[in-house]
DNA sequence: TTTTGATCATAT
DNA sequence: ATATGATCAAAA
């Protein structure tokens, strides 16, 4: 036997998304979930996705989708963000995959993460392990694209650290590399691997990597919203 | 306590 | 294996 959920269509437009999203502030999981007759994992240890696809589901946004915006009519990328009681983040955020071959000619122009990055509705959510997962709240929702300054800085980090990709110097980078973009394991596993360049030009197998934003980024992001 | 490297589930 | 969604947990 199985449900039959209502779910949300795509929003029409960017007024919609958002008040959709703001509806969403406040609610609990347990509330969210209730409302898809979705069942309530324990923790997320075996579910790390499951809160960012709750709020898919509500917000409508394409599940299971491809390698794309999360509301690409709209431009837009939803990522959930966990925060402690004070509003900080709790994790880095994973931004999208790390292309180890075909890099030739790709410039930060025609990037994956600069699109995914150029108009992002983020949701902090309560992450606090303290607190059991139906418990935890959603917060309120805020539509950023970066500034200038921020692009700027972006832009910095990717090329720097793909400028070591193409030099076939992928497996001495490490999370510490870049200011507010780093680049870390992004696989099932350790043993799980990838073509990539090595260091002579030759083709080697490595580990899958994912670019993500520091926390150090994050942060004062969201910091401006709620302090504002 | 914080950060970095490792890992989990699911769909294609 | 790669893409989506991320958090876990050992090490520093």
């Amino acid at each position: 036997m199985h449900s039959s959920p209502l779910l949300p269509s795509p929003p029409e437009n960017e007024a919609e998304l958002l008040q959709r999203a703001q509806r969403l502030a406040g609610q609990t999981f347990a509330a969210l979930a209730a409302q898809l007759n979705l069942p309530i994992p324990p923790n997320l240890k075996r579910d790390k996705g499951w809160v960012g696809m709750l709020l898919e589901l509500h917000l409508g946004a394409s599940a299971g989708s491809k390698a794309e915006q999360d509301f690409a009519h709209l431009g837009i990328e939803l990522k959930t963000i966990p925060v402690d009681a004070q509003g900080k983040p709790l994790e880095t955020t994973f931004v999208c995959v790390a292309p180890l071959t075909g890099n030739s000619g790709v410039t930060w122009e025609t990037s994956h993460v600069r699109h995914k990055l150029a108009r992002v509705l983020w949701i902090p959510i309560e992450g606090d392990r303290g607190i059991p997962l139906a418990d935890r709240r959603v917060g309120s929702p805020l539509l950023w694209h970066p500034s200038e300054e921020e692009e700027q800085q972006l832009r910095e980090d990717w090329e720097e650290l793909m400028d070591m990709i193409v030099l076939g110097q992928v497996e001495r980078i490490t999370a510490r590399h870049g200011a507010w973009l780093q680049i870390r394991p992004k696989a099932a596993n350790s043993k799980a691997l990838t073509e990539a360049i090595g260091q002579h030009g030759e083709p080697i197998m490595t580990l899958p990597r994912g670019f993500y934003l520091k926390k150090s980024f994050t942060g004062p992001l969201l910091a401006r919203h709620f302090l504002m």
